[in-house]
DNA sequence: AACGTTCACAACCGCGTGCGG
DNA sequence: GCCGCACGCGGTTGTGAACGT
């Protein structure tokens, strides 16, 4: 409704912060706790309006903030997170420990943006640029689509739950809240909470965008994407795995390793639009291994028929769990005032 | 060394929403 | 139910630093 007329006041100091302004915030509110912010700056001797304090507070006088560098994993947090709530930075915020919603914006918006578009990705859709959607990919994204919807009630009744219970005095009640479901939340509103999620439908093409950006990362530290081992024993590097499975036996191991070599080495990574990448690594890898099956036993129904299957599956639930598992952590460690 | 351009990030602005009177 | 205050959020701007010419 009305806006606040806090700013409106002249003789107002505004720009950057001094510290001794700092110093005069930080003071008060260790000492006195926030409070009403607009009553703050009064109390304070801040000649600063209450939204200007607020936001030296909670965007960089705050103890718990973590600054400095992003790391990878943050970046894919951030991107995961990206693609399924879109702008909501302070929805993210909440699942990346000690960032603040205006530093992970800053951030996406002059280092992530830039490299998804870079790497021929629309940063906003998550999709390749170029990359039409067939019936199979828009009924993927329709599910997707969904679950983003009920996520999002989710998380913004988590996040609530957290502001709420952040004003509170902590009481051991308060350690459950991290498994506190966001839909008890909303059956206590009144509200009846949404249908019970469907399985997880695998994901459409764009979310490899993680797989690529991996990719990009591999490359630039010179970590290697695929691991393949010949003794039977499997290697995992970041998520992807491959076995033998039985290859040891037939040349056909030779290739499946050319393969990875190639892609490894960054034959694959070429490419200017990285999504393209991995469909195509997959089918070369598909063919490779379904010819081997029939050449080992005939038909796909059987251990390297399943191995293919396997990869590919593991390959979906890992980056589908990964998706899944980050709305599901508990922001309640999470910088939330 | 001087100047112009680009980059990074802190801070501001204005809108939407919750809540109490 | 209406109104207005207070707050939070997301988009945008301003400014200093870094870099290039």
């Amino acid at each position: 409704m009305g806006r606040s007329p806090c700013c409106e006041k002249v003789g107002l100091k505004k720009g950057p912060w001094t510290p001794e302004d700092d110093q005069k915030l930080l003071a008060y509110i260790e000492e006195h706790g926030h409070g009403s912010w607009r009553a703050l700056p009064v109390k304070a001797g801040l000649q600063r309006c209450g939204k200007s304090c607020r936001l030296r507070w909670t965007n960089y006088l705050r103890p718990d903030i973590k600054r400095g560098k992003f790391s990878l994993q943050e970046e894919q947090t951030i991107i995961q997170l990206h693609a399924l709530l879109g702008n909501r930075w302070s929805a993210i915020a909440a699942h990346l420990s000690k960032r603040t919603d205006n530093e992970i914006k800053n951030y996406w918006n002059t280092h992530l943006k830039k490299r998804l578009t870079k790497m021929g990705i629309d940063p906003m859709t998550h999709k390749p640029k170029s990359h039409a959607l067939g019936p199979s990919q828009l009924k993927d994204a329709a599910n997707l689509s969904h679950m983003a919807q009920w996520e999002n009630a989710r998380l913004e009744a988590e996040a609530r739950l957290v502001r709420e219970s952040k004003l509170h005095v902590s009481t051991p009640f308060q350690t459950q809240l991290g498994s506190f479901s966001a839909s008890s939340q909303l059956v206590n509103k009144g509200l009846a909470p949404p249908p019970p999620l469907p399985p997880p439908p695998p994901p459409p093409l764009c979310l490899d965008v993680l797989t690529a950006w991996q990719g990009s990362f591999a490359k630039s530290t010179s970590m290697p994407i695929l691991q393949y081992n010949n003794g039977g024993a499997c290697e995992e590097t970041m998520g992807i795995r491959v076995e033998d499975h039985g290859f040891g036996k037939s040349n056909k191991f030779s290739e499946l390793k050319e393969i990875i070599d190639a892609y490894n080495i960054g034959e694959a990574l070429k490419v200017e639009n990285a999504n393209v990448l991995l469909p195509n690594f997959v089918e070369d890898l598909s063919d490779l291994l379904f010819e081997n099956s029939n050449e080992l036993y005939g038909n796909s129904n059987n251990v390297v028929g399943s191995c293919y299957g396997d990869f590919e599956e593991n390959k979906i639930n890992n980056h589908w769990n990964n998706m899944v598992n980050l709305v599901n952590c508990s922001p309640s460690g999470s910088p939330v005032f």
